[in-house]
DNA sequence: TCCTTAATTAAGAATATTCTTAATTATGCA
DNA sequence: TGCATAATTAAGAATATTCTTAATTAAGGA
């Protein structure tokens, strides 16, 4: 497998609805493992594999105490991604004013 | 194939070099697929097939003109994506800084 | 020590992704 | 009409993802 860059691990890690809700879930409290695998209707072994895919790509941190790990997440990827977002956003934005801009002074310019 | 929920669909997108790369190009100037292909070390059919995965999330447009299909990036599945990314970063800071006020409160109770 | 609980690793199946080359579609122009 | 150009679709290979069940690791408690 080819070495993704960060980014992507981001995004592909976000693309997953159950990835997502597990975030969502430990965006409100940190839990263990079996506390976050509780409402999906999957095998534990698919939740570990989730979670080895989050922390991969840095949203979550785990820490062990005694046979519980404790799953926190972590902003910093939260960060890059919508720092990535952003930027396109915004610059999309500018290319947008611009062009409206220019079609309203053309626009202008025709009717005299 | 499972029909995927729109933002798993956004974030797959985003997930590649490729299409990122696409899109920051396309977020400077609409441009032709050839014109998007050129610098990619990829064949034409590889390009097809990402701009339908762009399209698909719909963060692309295609508009046809003669044998030329012109690209132009869209922004609410950016909007999208970003508000989800927003508001968990939100929320998770809003319990960080719950839980440092909480472990502030506490270390001044034991220093009594 | 033995059993239970929590979680992970291993192995394998089903499916999805990402590329390739070859064929096809659609348009413009000599 | 016939050829060149732009792009897509089709088919297939290599690899990655996501799940399963079975086995393993590690800790706590009777």
């Amino acid at each position: 497998m080819a070495a993704k860059d960060t980014l992507s691990l981001i995004f592909a890690a976000l693309a997953d609805p159950t990835r997502r809700n597990i975030l969502t879930r430990l965006s409100q409290r940190a839990a263990t493992v079996g506390e976050i695998a509780e409402p999906f209707g999957i095998s534990a072994p698919a939740i570990s594999q989730h979670l080895k895919v989050l922390e991969r790509a840095g949203l979550i941190e785990r820490t062990a105490n005694a046979q519980w790990r404790t799953l926190k997440i972590r902003t910093e990827p939260l960060d890059e991604a919508s720092a990535w977002v952003e930027k396109h956003r915004r610059e999309w934005n500018l290319r947008f004013d611009a062009m409206e801009e220019h079609l309203k002074t053309m626009n202008s310019e025709e009717e005299q």
